[in-house]
DNA sequence: TAGTTTTGTAAGTGATTACTCACTTATGAA
DNA sequence: TTCATAAGTGAGTAATCACTTACAAAACTA
């Protein structure tokens, strides 16, 4: 059974992910997730806290995908595996990954340390595969890494398998 | 000389990119565009629909970005253009399209009319080239097209250039 | 010039905001 | 049992929210 503390922390995370972070307010937080508004406040400093505690979470979950890059032996199966990286993500997860992606908007970003790792690893990956411009070709996946993720989450379902399979064959995998 | 009225909307434009539509306030903008609350009030039905009078203006000056692809000749040409279009939105938009981008995470979104208009041209484009799978085609670069923009409007601004370069070249444009 | 409309302001409105406080209840160790 | 701490509540707080109202200045029209 789930913590009073969890509770709250998944509700938030599912407000947020929907409404928007400011437009969800402590007291609706409170009143989806059955508690008083109150208790929101003991176990987080604030409001931002909160956000913190939740990205914190997520955070570590989509270090797991990213630390699983090394598990394979070839260039070629890692990128592989990092194309269908936004195509695999969990539907539980969504709603992280979502809060992330409409949080890069606003001021304050909590996704560079993320994104500058796998930055670093494509950037490894291409010099392994021969390419001439590495760190050009790793901008060029960062970006549509970006494209992938913002369709999977956004836009209908129905032909991302197609397209998964489009990108891979582009790049000969 | 710009009315009040006009002086509102770059505020209120302003605001809504760089710190949220939600996040920012009627009074803030009132007070940054040097005029009174009560006025924002008196030219626009309410904050939605200072919003919508927003992006309405915005629209207008996306849709003579896309209305230029007719101009061109051939569909090489085209996709040329279609493939530059986020490099070359001009400093002074960079604020609308910001704001459209991160409204697109919100429930509502304005984005849908002119991104299903361009993805309908981009699927001739490629009938013309001769490609097999033309839908998927364009698909694939609607989120090129997201990711590049994205790029463009929330990162450095240094290895744009290369990158516009490697995409056409993926393109033998 | 007189009348009408438009543009503008200052001071409000009730509702909602993030957050606090005093207090009660549950948990667990000695 | 006792005592300390953690978990939880409900009723507050001042500030801010989007929006309204009453009224004045300005601008247009006859």
């Amino acid at each position: 059974m789930k913590s009073k503390k969890e509770i709250i922390l998944d509700t938030a995370l599912d407000l947020f992910a929907k409404k928007g972070y400011t437009a969800t307010s402590t007291a609706k937080i409170a009143k989806q997730a059955g508690v008083s508004e109150g208790l929101i406040f003991r176990h987080f400093s604030n409001k931002d806290g909160l956000l913190n505690a939740i990205m914190e979470l997520g955070k570590e979950k989509g270090q797991a995908l990213f630390n699983l890059i090394q598990e394979f032996d070839t260039a070629k199966d890692q990128l592989r595996y990092i194309l269908q990286i936004p195509f695999q993500i969990p539907i539980e997860e969504h709603s992280f990954w979502k809060l992330l992606y409409a949080l890069k908007w606003q001021a304050d970003s909590y996704d560079e340390e993320i994104s500058s790792q796998l930055s670093v690893e494509l950037v490894e990956i291409f010099k392994k595969l021969g390419y001439e411009n590495c760190e050009l070709e790793a901008s060029y996946v960062m970006l549509l890494f970006d494209g992938m993720a913002t369709s999977v989450l956004l836009k209908s379902h129905k032909d991302q398998k197609e397209i998964q399979q489009l990108i891979l064959k582009k790049y000969n995998l």
